[in-house]
DNA sequence: GAGCACTGC
């Protein structure tokens, strides 16, 4: 393996173009032509219209609106216009209505367009990262995301241009969507009398909410203008099919084989309709479509035959799609899924659920500072979900792998979000938007205290928030930024050690997954790929080789990242999020500098961001980390993997069947103590001990 | 020698 130089490129030669086409955007023109049908008729049936007169009338009494809707209500597309025609969108004012998600955004947008026979961009826009279609002074009714609104309220803490704010599938918790509430409750103190907020989720969250807001509502700020009662709450019907749902008698201890056996029992004993399975990760989901394949592959001529489809995020496009061609007459379609199909992608005409009643949920260790994947029971929120997957078109049926008492012991919904995950970047958003103390804002959920704590060390020790918990200079550049606290560190250090370029590219890099694939059955001819990339500093130096072969290929070869075993469309979407942090670091003057080949100033940068993630190896073979004493492995992704580096830094540890360090570089120690003097005195060097291994 | 659910700025 070579050492970092610049312009290390793998052979190849051709120029071609990248396909720009994404399963999104296919998915979105989809739903549209299948929604285009009598439009009016459609508008006036949907159970949303019923409550026309009465949300309107509830909006002028009311300062929060809590609609309890399922899916099929028609309040992500109705709501809105109902509020644009009562007028609440005149002169400067505007109606906002948030989505958890991009696609959501641009798909409703679309069809709020089509129904109000406007172009997109009009007075019917929408706002995602990296795409505005939004017209200042004509746009009326706005589609954004909710992370989109969050950085809107940096620059604008009141959000002041918002008559009313929807805020869609707040019971999905994401932790942009609970942040938002958070801010929305302060926002309403200070503008008593001139903003509605509409909150709209499932059943049981919805109560939550409903104590959130009415708590401060209540206590006589400013709420003389308005009657009774300040928050109010409204359910829609949904316009679902009554599913069936059948439980097992006895548990299993095999929800895969009990799950081929339902499929079979399904294909034998019910009429047609297609079968949604979920099932909680893709190695299970390809598993089990070998077998779904296999055994239809053994029926009958003449009988109903049986084809299966994998589905999960990391999926490629092309295979995707599959799911969304029409099936062929006579075939019974089975859809092996992760929890993807649960809220994300829509799969139509599913007559059949089978849920193993798990899924794999990612959470934070403040402890050991890793991130682990585990394998939970779901909630019953979840279990509901995933059954009314069933009934979308027509009566269904689903099948749980579980029996009745244990659905009954499930929690009734998922931990949130915030209380799982490192909060030391959402801790500096809130700084951003003006929130100085993360114990002073109103969470729905309040994270854990050892979360919170954790991530305020790790700001002090990266030298952002100083001891009074005050942001620091560099602290003050790196807010807003959209960036993990330490890649704006090492970015923000890199103007100084004259690599920012470089930087720039590695945090860009770092910010897409999946840049190497690996098709089934390519393995050997992806990892040989792979290995010509690499180079002895580690990972993050390979990324930048990669990103600058990419670049100098002019960007746009579908076909050469074909051969070279690259995503293109992650390589793509690296070069857009880099011309984004190229934008915000010339906002805090950033130096824009390149080291010309010279390989230390980069890796003193990516010292300067990760010195608390500083490993040294052992005799063994593992590694040791320098802060808590854990121990640690190479993964064997890395391309450290096969080398014997003595000192490495890492991005993150992820726990699955070991604690793995993910994206390494290899370092010299005394670069520690040079970049964090102030941390390493204090600690002085010695490991933590860990009373677990004592 | 593993094998990562999903989303967002």
């Amino acid at each position: 393996m070579a050492f970092w130089k610049p312009g290390t490129v793998g052979p190849g030669s051709e120029v071609e173009r990248s396909v720009t086409e994404t399963a999104q955007d296919l998915i979105t023109s989809y739903n549209a032509a299948t929604a285009s049908r009598s439009l009016e008729h459609q508008r006036t049936t949907l159970p949303a219209y019923q409550k026309r007169k009465v949300i309107l009338h509830r909006l002028n009494h009311s300062r929060v609106l809590i609609l309890v809707g399922h899916t099929g209500s028609g309040k992500s597309t109705q709501i809105p216009q109902y509020l644009d025609e009562a007028g609440w969108a005149t002169g400067p004012w505007m109606i906002a209505c948030t989505q958890p998600r991009r696609i959501a955004v641009t798909s409703v947008a679309q069809r709020v367009a089509q129904e109000m026979r406007v172009q997109v961009g009009a007075q019917v826009g929408y706002s995602i990262r990296f795409d505005r279609r939004i017209l200042e002074g004509k746009t009326r009714i706005k589609f954004l995301t909710d992370g989109m609104l969050l950085q809107e309220a940096i620059s604008d803490p009141l959000l002041s241009r918002y008559s009313v704010i929807m805020v869609d599938e707040a019971h999905e918790r994401s932790v942009n969507t609970d942040l938002l509430l958070g801010l929305l409750k302060r926002i309403l103190r200070k503008r008593p009398t001139d903003l509605r907020i509409i909150v709209s989720s499932a059943t049981l969250q919805s109560e939550t909410i409903k104590s959130f807001f009415a708590d401060t509502l209540s206590d006589g700020a400013g709420n003389d203008t308005l009657e009774t009662d300040p928050v109010s709450l409204l359910s829609l019907e949904g316009r679902s099919f009554p599913v069936e749902i059948h439980h097992l008698s006895q548990p299993t201890d095999d929800y895969m084989e009990r799950a081929f056996q339902t499929v079979c029992d399904i294909h034998q004993k019910e009429p047609p309709g297609d079968v949604l399975i979920f099932l909680t990760g893709k190695e299970e989901v390809n598993r089990l479509v070998g077998q779904i394949k296999d055994y239809g592959s053994r029926l009958l001529h003449g009988k109903m035959q049986l084809n299966a489809f994998p589905l999960y995020a990391g999926l490629p496009l092309v295979e995707q799609m599959d799911i969304f061609s029409p099936g062929q007459a006579g075939t019974r379609r089975v859809i092996v899924s992760t929890n993807i199909s649960e809220a994300s992608v829509t799969v139509d005409g599913i007559s059949y659920v089978i849920d193993c009643g798990f899924v794999k949920i990612r959470t934070y260790n403040p402890d050991m500072e890793t991130h682990q994947l585990v394998t939970t029971p779901i909630s019953q929120a979840s279990a509901t979900q995933r059954a009314g997957r069933a009934g979308r078109t027509a009566p269904g049926k689903v099948y749980r792998l579980y029996t009745k008492a244990s659905y009954e012991s499930l929690s009734p919904h998922m931990v949130p979000e915030i209380q799982r995950s490192d909060l030391s970047p959402i801790i500096l958003q809130l700084k951003a938007m003006g929130v100085e103390n993360i114990m002073d804002f109103s969470f729905l959920s309040p994270p854990p205290i050892p979360l919170v704590s954790q991530a305020l060390e790790t700001l002090n020790a990266l030298g952002v928030l100083d001891d009074q918990g005050g942001l620091t200079p560099i602290g003050e550049k790196m807010v807003g930024m959209p960036l993990e606290p330490r890649l704006a560190k090492m970015i923000l250090v890199s103007g100084d050690l004259g690599c920012s370029q470089e930087m720039l590219s590695i945090a860009a890099m770092l910010s897409v997954t999946s840049i190497f694939i690996q098709p089934p059955g390519e393995k050997t001819e992806a990892s040989e790929a792979k290995a010509q990339w690499a180079v002895q500093e580690g990972d993050h130096l390979t990324l930048l080789n990669v990103y600058n072969a990419y670049v100098e290929r002019g960007k746009s070869s579908g076909k050469w990242c074909y051969r070279h075993y690259l995503n293109a469309k992650s390589l793509e979407r690296a070069s857009i999020i880099r011309s984004q942090y190229i934008a915000l670091a010339k906002k805090v003057s950033l130096p824009l500098v390149s080291c010309q080949g010279r390989v230390e100033p980069i890796l003193k940068a990516i010292a300067s961001g990760y010195f608390d993630h500083a490993a040294q190896m052992q005799g063994d073979g593992s590694f040791k980390c320098l802060r808590n004493g854990l121990t640690l492995h190479l993964h064997p992704e890395s391309v450290l993997f096969k080398q014997s580096p003595t000192w490495v830094v890492y991005h993150e540890v992820m726990e699955t069947t070991r604690n793995f360090m993910r994206d390494v570089t290899a370092i010299e120690p005394t670069w520690l103590t040079e970049v964090a003097p102030h941390f390493f005195k204090k600690r002085q060097i010695q490991p933590r001990p860990r009373h677990e291994e004592e």
